[in-house]
DNA sequence: TCTATTTGATTAGATATCTAACGAGATAGT
DNA sequence: ACTATCTCGTTAGATATCTAATCAAATAGA
């Protein structure tokens, strides 16, 4: 295979994600109750599952959003009464975000409804297609994100 | 594998999909030119390998963008001179998009500025990386594009 | 033929994201 | 101890996207 046609197979991957992110992420926003987006979702999971506590400036960069991307989606959850936002007693410029106990009912109901999602790929297509793909892409993930902090 | 299990991997692929997406994404959007996005280039591409003089709808149906949104992507394309948009001789309520010269250099400047984003993943990674994920992403893709339009 | 429905593009308004710039607090160098 | 620099969260303003509604043209049914 020549540079060229290599050049094809990294640029037909990237496409491939892309299209599949479009519509996986459309479908997950469409089941998502009201006025929620799956970056709500995104960041109560993430802090269910990794444990709270953490600064906005630490989950923006675990999602890789931008600073005031992060403050809009803690501001929305934080109205929702999903999460709740202290003073970090740390460090005076600094925030601590906790989950609150309806933001753990919001993260089970969220997935309750893409659970049904989920089982239908299973049915759909051969569990080899969600397993096969997955060491390539976290090392190409993890790759793409140590790159980033250059 | 019980039915948790499989779900949970299922989850896990779409979740590294999204964080690819997010990373590649950003990296795409700050190497093309100012004020100009993924989504730009991806119409150009798509009618410079398609072939043009396709209706926006059509378009908008290839990226799974909603009508108004390809509407905006195409007022852009066409104030910066990239795309002609002309009357639909068949159809009265319809419109054609036609590449003009200055859309196709665009592209390949745009080519030139991502080919060493590729290249570099090409030296970096195995080249099983970019292969062996790609046909189980494709039926993937595939699946989820039929069930769309259910 | 006439009317009702469907379809293509657009407009209007909302939201999630970005970059740039700011202010307050922390940190480091002298 | 003081000042300069860096870091954290936020504000301001721009843009890309979405949904809902509108208008015009095509199509189907009576």
């Amino acid at each position: 295979m020549d540079k060229q046609a290599r050049r094809q197979r990294w640029f037909e991957l990237l496409n491939e994600i892309g299209i599949i992110y479009q519509l996986a992420s459309t479908e997950f926003n469409r089941r998502l109750p009201d006025g929620l987006h799956l970056s709500h979702f995104g960041v109560i999971n993430h802090l269910c599952r990794l444990g709270d506590g953490r600064t906005p400036q630490q989950i923006a960069r675990a999602f890789q959003v931008t600073k005031p991307t992060m403050t809009n989606t803690l501001t929305k959850l934080s109205a929702q009464g999903f999460v709740e936002i202290r003073d970090n007693p740390a460090d005076g410029r600094s925030k601590l975000v906790y989950l609150t106990k309806a933001g753990r009912k919001f993260r089970e109901k969220a997935i309750a409804t893409l659970d049904p999602v989920l089982d239908e790929l299973d049915r759909a297509l051969k569990t080899r297609t969600a397993n096969e793909p997955l060491p390539s892409l976290r090392a190409l993930r993890e790759y793409l994100d140590k790159r980033r902090d250059v």
